[in-house]
DNA sequence: TATGAATGAGGATTCATTCAT
DNA sequence: AATGAATGAATCCTCATTCAT
């Protein structure tokens, strides 16, 4: 488990930690996670997580940095060259697989809100990244409009946040959903089940 | 701030334990609270704390019950006695303004997620706690239904979990949303403008 | 060595604690010296030193401040009831003996200079310390002077500073003095002679 | 302020290191001061501390060196040629001048005394180094016995120390001197005060 | 029921030093 | 001669927890 960096790589060095930590932050939480712990899991020298991101906070947010990239770069891949209504599926699902795919994320992020985005707004890297999630569902909901599927006026990021509710608070809080409502919503069937509804949602909420 | 409950006052030094720890915990997480600070803010002697809840993460589950307790007691207090569509409204605005009014709900079951679930599983009285919100949406969309306004078939945990999906991730996650879609979504307006979208969005949901 | 105090005694716990403190200041200064050292030689659990000094510099200011209280304590028990020449001659024994007999004082004290004073300077205590030394030189100076046996307007501090210049580098530099001057001044005789020259420096200075 | 020294210069390089060194020691002390600092500090590969001073004692040590080497270069420089009482003068203006003008030189000491002169017992150089203050100064007393100013049998290397003494406890000691005795003995009047006194001193304990 | 004192394992971080190039 | 990367042993300090009263 422990990869040994014999070899002098800087850059392999700083991804294993990252690797380990972003696994870490994502189980224990910013607080939760051992500095040794994600030094033993990257196999590399604990000196060099100081040497790499200064402290524990630092590399929570080198990893949150990263997150973002992420995302942004995510949206630059989806591809909504559809009819309308075609394309808000394929949107949906975009987010759903992406979030899905990437539980971490949302473990992260909700440690980030609890500590009131203070990591975040100390960043620098955010403040220039692209949303192209956003830019491209703007020019959906227009094409929509145009071609009167849609609703008009809507606002894309108000959408956006409103697919990512839908999407993030299942997965996010599955455990205690199930729970509380007694209904195990982890099985694949309840997920089938969640995504159809959130694309029936939303296909709702933005025609006419 | 700090009150000291030097009189012998079990039920009075239970309350103050609980409410420091349940503002500790929203703040700092599990992890990240101090059984110190706690009793602390609470005015009483850290023993206290193991005399009435063992250890901290008794403390988190006391927290955590109280919490879904209080939650359930909610659902009592709510009056959906109206036609169906106000009955929706009133609803959705029930749901926004408890958490609006109770954010570090939102807080500390994020925490709770982060961590599986691991407690809230463990509790003997989460089981026994009735679900009124459930029960009472169920009869308001039986109702709907029957009078051709809603949809057939509408589930009411589905619709209540996507309630809660859009009012809380709203609230949990304002700061990053707004640092990330570079948008102040933490004011009275954008607030309101939120809720109006929710109640929309909802109607659209359930309606034919 | 390592002294256990299976009794709970706050007293005797911190009196342990700020005599292994003293010791280990005065032989590694405050940087050098090590907590876990400090601990150990106390024979006191490690957490007991921030129990009660808060932090290493904490227990160093505390260390600072027995040792100036003890300093003015050693003003009170000096007893200068003599003709003018005789209690000179007392005084500057008592200084010599004073710090001969606590070089530890000298090392701790010189280390607070390396910091600039920065500790005593914040210091609560330091304010209220009477300085009997400086008021029974007044009083012997003054006497000095309507004997006729002393120069009139001579100050009391710069006296005083005077003696402990004297007595002080020689003890506290004593090792660089010897080896630089290639004499060793650490022997007895040394010490002998050098007092004496003290004794008739003084009464040089304050004589008409 | 970190000078790059890209091009190939050892004497450069070495120079940088000690004078960068020579500053840190003196405010943090050998134990305080930290090998990156000094590197930084002096614009020069950390390695290269280590590959011209072995290592951090090697580096303390070879500022100790030069301290002294440069203590006794000052020796050369000081020209007493005056009558006895005037050349006194100047010999004690000598002295003062110098300790107030390298100040970090009292401090570097201080800690030298500190770890019990180890280093500068075990340094090779310092036995060659010549004491031209003494030698003057004797000549000085000498001269001054012969004619009848001075009193006869002075030893010049108790005078000296009598002299450092009062020049170096008041500089190096002046902050906890202006605490304890709250009298700020840092400003140039007190100096010019302190430094009339020792002149008179001096010469009150030289003279017959 | 309440409290101040005590504990030991562990936590983040720092340090002087060395390696590989 | 010079450098960035790497190391492991410490170092200060914190934490949840328990003891004795």
């Amino acid at each position: 488990m422990t990869r040994r960096s014999t070899t002098r790589d800087p850059e392999r060095t700083r991804r294993h930690i990252l690797d380990a930590a972003r696994a870490a932050f994502a189980h224990q939480g910013l607080d939760g996670a051992r500095v040794d712990a994600i030094a033993e899991a990257s196999g590399v020298n604990k000196r060099m997580i100081y040497y790499y991101f200064d402290d524990k906070e630092g590399l929570f947010l080198a990893v949150l940095e990263e997150i973002y990239a992420e995302l942004s770069a995510a949206g630059e891949a989806m591809d909504l060259a559809a009819p309308p209504l075609d394309a808000l599926t394929r949107y949906v699902d975009f987010v759903w697989t992406y979030y899905h795919g990437h539980p971490e994320v949302i473990a992260i992020l909700n440690n980030e809100n609890l500590h009131g985005g203070a990591h975040l707004a100390r960043s620098l890297h955010i403040r220039e990244l692209e949303r192209p999630f956003i830019d491209k569902l703007a020019r959906l909901l227009q094409q929509g409009e145009e071609k009167g599927a849609f609703r008009p006026g809507l606002d894309p990021v108000t959408i956006h946040i409103t697919v990512i509710a839908l999407v993030y608070l299942f997965l996010g809080n599955n455990r205690t959903l199930s729970i509380f409502f007694d209904r195990d919503l982890s099985t694949a069937v309840a997920k089938k089940s969640w995504r159809e509804h959130i694309q029936c949602s939303v296909r709702a909420i933005v025609t006419v």
